[in-house]
Order: structure tokens, then C-alpha cells, then sequence
DNA sequence: AATAATTGCTTAATCGGTTAAGCAGATTGA
DNA sequence: TCAATCTGCTTAACCGATTAAGCAATTATT
């Protein structure tokens, strides 16, 4: 029942010694502070007995590491982003680090907020998903030398660290898997975006068409607003439906655009492959809840999160100094909602 | 470009004054410590231009407040706790306050731990949805007046505050709709758990069937381990179907039950409801993608967390010393997956 | 025996704020 | 006119740890 926090003081005391022979001591800086055997005993044995716990922000005022990350992602209520959020919590516990997550909406300005709040608790290192516009925070970080990791996104023409997956080569196999699959007529629901990712998997859906001679219509791809995901989606399918050459697969380029995509072909009472071929990004449970599982292209969720987190632990100990620019590749887990007629 | 971080003291030389003084004027107490007026916006004007950001460990230090909150919760990659999280986070920000999240797995030697952690970080109080057999972490929390709510779940015999879900409402509820649309032999797969909350709708569960005059029959009624979800769900399926009365209903106790349950049925090739009614407990928008859209238990997320943080909070600033105790009512979300052949 | 090196510990500064106490000088009151 | 009060500011202790520097006492070296 000990209410009352237990410091190094206390031992000090109780054992007769400076607080300084205390702290070398519960350091295991025995031998280069040069301390009596029984003098040492005896204060790891009344430390024990006080169930001395240190203070890790007198700790961390002195030393200025806090041993906390910052996380700032889209929003964690998104499975692919909590899955992450996961990961790096429990990769970060192992490498003796705590994880502060802060949402940012997509929203250049809410992440401006969240790392200067983050920034003020003296974080040590962050790992950031980019928001949108968001490219001048991010150079700010580097010229002031903070340590960081981009996850997910990354922006080309700013030189610094990141761990992605490779989207153009996702999208581009998840095309050329529908034109494998004998589909022709391939659309794609995008966000409206200038994010780099985003361009990159619109990229790889058009290079694909494009390799295996099909050529594109405009209508086919469709760019929705982050923020009006749910009546964008339906009238852009409602559009890849109704063009003159209609669409006969979709590509779904996030997961928000997936969900509110497939329940729409629900309510079109659309039946997915025979109508309408799809593959998505994004991965979560509820894919396999679909009445016809959904092919998707899973991202190695558990490596980005792992070498992010691994990258900025070595920046934040000086053991690396070059720049780490890491592409992984996603894995397309074909199902049957991209699986023609005839092709079963 | 201050890669230098700018302290009080710079502030204070600049304009030739003391750290005192300085603190005072940026914390607005130029009224209680008698403060010039002129002197006053000179640092202002200064601390504007340098940019000054206040070091929150220092003050932390100094204070013992940390303004930060610790999330406990199973397990941030499940959909419900990421929900919960995202609307804890933002409300807490509102307040002040930033949030740390941990997740335990349900496993209480994890809680344990991550307690430990968060306690040597000096957090404020936590917001705790408690795992199994973790009864005495949380007396353990009461006898040292640490600050805390709990979640969603709690212990019928640890007098403390908390916000939870009527689970047995809600369970009592779910089965009468299902008694109401037709169906009579109901089965439940719920957690093989001590915890109160499980207890609870199996409680309610079986005394809505009792009211309604249906016999419970114990193959109904199935428990399965956390850790060995998915196996166990489809034994405790097969074996509910080919009972002597086989059910013709199912109500999943849990989110992970479902989506490994509806998972299942769909590798069994039953037709949801034609072949077996469903209702679910948690709530995903992978519910939706299913292809017949499964009746839910909607708890109150945004409430629950709303209120939990608010709680805490009054409790951190002792604007409140009584217990509060409260349960909120889950809406039952009807949709097709619960509806009979004839009530159609 | 005188000096050097080693051992075992303490002192005190430091991190960056907060805040009670106190000190001049100006103003007011009797 | 002299004490009391007010005004505007500084001093210094403090939060809890870390760590360089230093001081005796002991042991080793020549």
C-alpha cells in the first residue's frame, strides 16, 4: 500500500548514502563508480523492499530521450491502420519504447497539431503516415533533424526515410491478375488525392492496361473525396456502369472505398464475379464476410511495421546515419471475386 | 530554424528578466504575481518571436500532473477497441489530455505489465477495459486512489466506477427478437470466460429464453477459449447443428466469434437466415459486406468513451469523489440475418 | 618514507519549469 | 513624518533523477 511514490531519496536515506551512490547502484554502474559490495547490496535489497519504481520524467528532463514514439496515422479505427498501430506497439514495447498514436483525419492541419503536441512531450522519434499537403511538416522535421520514419507513404521528392509498400507494382499485378482472369473492361475507384501512393497505384492500374493492350477509357477511373467517400463511390459506379463500355471489374484503391463499394454492389443486387469482378486494397476481416471472398492485395502489414520501427530506433541511437528508403511488396491473395465464368 | 530548443531562460535573458517572471506571464498570472505592463507584453512579444514551446516533462516534474491518460483495452486491431480508442483520443485531447494505448491480449500478466510501464510514466489515471482474472490489478488501483474507470466490463464486486453496456439487456434482447421473428431453438457461442461481462449475456440469453417458455437445451449453449477462437468456433458450430434439436439460430457473443463463425458458415454453404437466423454482438463494417447483413448488438461507443473520459477527468481534477456506475443500453440493429422465411 | 594510485563515497550542478518568500522603492494613510 | 501598504521584480527551493568532479582514506610503488 505504499500511496506514496518511493524515490531515490527515500533509499538514500534509509540506507545512510548519498542519492548518487544510489542511483550508480540501481544503474549497475557498480564497477565504473567504483561501490562497496555491501553498500550495494544493501540498497538493492531496501530498493527492493520499497518497490522502488524510477520516475521516468526526472529521468528523461536530465537526459532528454523519453523513450516514446509518436504514431501518427490517418485514423485508427481503420483496420489497416490499427493493425499497424498493433504491430508497432508491440515492436516498440520490445525495444524498450512507449507509443503515443495520434489520428490525423487525413488532415494536413490536425497532423500539424498532433506533432507539435507530440513535439512539446519531447518525443523522441515519430513514425508518420502522411496526411495530405503535409509535405512542408515533414521537411520541417528534417531540417530540424527529428528523427522520423515515413510509413505507407512517402513523398518523392523529399529525401528521407521511409517504408512502403511498392503500390504501383500492387496495382499492377492486381490488374494484370483481371486481364489474367479474362476480364477487359477494368475500372478503378481511387481516392481524389495528390498523395504519392495513391498516384502510384492509379500509375500501376494504367501501366498494366496499358502492357497488355487494352486501352483505357476515362470513365473507368473514378477519384472520390476522402470526405464524401460514401455518395462518391456510388455515383462513380453508378457512372462505370452506365458508360458505353461498361465496366466489367473494379479495383478498389483503399479500403474505405472498398467497403462503401461492395455494399453498394450489394444494394445493386450486382453479383460479384459473374456481374462484376473485384480486387481491393486494403485488407480486414470483413473481406472474408463477403458472400464471395474478396481478392485483395495484402500489404505486409507486420514487416513495415516491424522495420519502421527497428529504422527509427536506429536513427534515434545514431547507429545509422544514411537513408533507408524500403519498398515492400504486396501480395495479391486471389479469391474468387476475380475469377471469370469461365475460369472456374 | 530553432533546432535549438528555446526554455524559459532564453526568454528570460533576452528581455532581462527572471525565469520567474517570464513563467508567470506566459501562464497569465500577470495579475496575481503584480506583473508591469509594459514588461509583460515585452516577453510575450519575445516569447512569440522565439517560438517558445514549454518543456511538459519539466513542468510535469514540477507538477506531478502529466495531462496524459492510459487506454488498456484487449486489443487496439480489433474493431470495437480501435472505435473506442479513436472517440477516447479525441475526447481526451479536448480535455487536455493526450492518451497512451496498451493492449493486453486479455491476458492480465500483460495488463500487469503494461500498468507497471504506464504507472512509472506518472500517467494521470487510466481508462481500463479490463481483462480476465485481473480483479485484483484493479483493487489494486483503488487501494493506492490511482484514478481510473473502467470499460465495458466490470467486477460486480469491486466497488468503482465504470461505464459499460448493459450486456445483459442487450443479450436478453437479442434473443427475444429472435423468439419474436420465429426462431426457437437459439444457440450462443460465447467466451469460455470468468469475466462478468460474458457471464452476462449468457445470462441474458438464457433468461429471455426462459421467459419466452422456450427450454434451453445445453448443446445450445457453447463456450470457447480466446486464444483458440477459430478451431473452437467450428467445433462448437458442428456440434450445435447436429444436436438432437439443432438450432436454428445463433447468437455470437463477441466479434471475434462472428467473424470466425460466419466465416464458418459460409465454408458450410448454410444460407443466413434461411438456414439458421444470426445476431452478433460487436460491431464492424465487415457486418455489412456479408451477404445478408447481420443483426447487431450496437453498443453506444461514442457515449461509452465520452463518458469514461469525462469521469476520469472530474476524478483527476477531484471535482468528484462519489462512484459512478453506469450502464447504457445497446440498440439492437435489425437487419436480414434474423428475419424468418415467413416473417418476410 | 614520500609519492602515486586506487577505492569508496559525497557534493553539487543540471535538465526546465513553478512558486513561495522576500526585497527595494513608490505610494498611501494617520 | 513615519509606518503601513502596494507594486514590480528577484531569489531560491523544488520536482527526481544523472553524473562530472572532488575529497578522504587506504593501498601500492619506488
Amino acid at each position: 500500500m505504499s500511496k506514496q511514490k518511493v524515490s531515490l531519496k527515500d533509499i538514500a536515506r534509509k540506507a545512510q548514502v548519498s542519492t548518487a551512490l544510489v542511483s550508480y547502484v540501481l544503474n549497475g554502474k557498480q564497477k565504473e563508480a567504483r561501490i562497496g559490495e555491501e553498500i550495494a547490496s544493501k540498497i538493492k535489497q531496501i530498493a527492493y523492499e520499497l518497490n522502488y519504481q524510477p520516475n521516468y520524467l526526472a529521468r528523461s528532463l536530465r537526459s532528454g530521450k523519453t523513450q516514446t514514439i509518436g504514431l501518427i496515422i490517418a485514423d485508427i479505427s481503420n483496420p489497416f491502420f490499427a493493425s499497424i498501430a498493433r504491430i508497432i506497439e508491440d515492436e516498440a514495447k520490445q525495444n524498450g519504447y512507449t507509443v503515443i498514436i495520434g489520428s490525423s483525419d487525413e488532415n494536413a492541419d490536425k497532423s500539424r497539431d498532433l506533432l507539435a503536441v507530440l513535439m512539446n512531450r519531447q518525443i523522441d522519434g515519430y513514425i508518420i503516415v502522411s496526411a495530405e499537403n503535409s509535405a512542408e511538416q515533414v521537411q520541417d522535421l528534417v531540417e530540424k533533424d527529428i528523427p522520423f520514419v515515413l510509413l505507407d507513404r512517402y513523398f518523392p521528392n523529399i529525401y528521407t526515410d521511409f517504408v512502403s509498400t511498392d503500390h504501383y507494382e500492387a496495382a499492377y499485378e492486381g490488374t494484370s491478375h483481371l486481364i489474367a482472369n479474362g476480364y477487359r473492361r477494368i475500372g478503378m475507384i481511387a481516392y481524389r488525392s495528390a498523395m504519392y501512393h495513391m498516384k502510384e497505384r492509379i500509375r500501376g492500374y494504367r501501366e498494366s492496361l496499358n502492357d497488355n493492350q487494352v486501352s483505357f477509357r476515362k470513365p473507368w477511373l473514378r477519384e472520390v473525396n476522402f470526405s464524401r467517400t460514401e455518395q462518391e463511390v456510388r455515383m462513380a459506379i453508378d457512372e462505370q456502369l452506365k458508360a458505353k463500355s461498361s465496366v466489367d471489374a473494379l479495383i478498389f484503391a483503399s479500403y474505405g472505398i472498398a467497403i462503401n463499394g461492395l455494399r453498394y454492389l450489394n444494394e445493386l443486387n450486382l453479383t460479384v464475379p459473374d456481374d462484376l469482378g473485384v480486387v481491393s486494397f486494403g485488407q480486414a476481416e470483413g473481406f472474408d464476410l463477403y458472400y464471395c471472398p474478396i481478392t485483395y492485395l495484402k500489404q505486409p502489414i507486420g514487416l513495415l511495421g516491424q522495420t519502421a520501427v527497428q529504422l527509427l530506433v536506429e536513427k534515434m541511437n545514431g547507429q545509422r546515419s544514411e537513408t533507408a528508403q524500403i519498398l515492400m511488396k504486396a501480395e495479391l491473395i486471389s479469391r474468387e471475386s476475380s475469377t471469370t465464368r469461365n475460369a472456374r
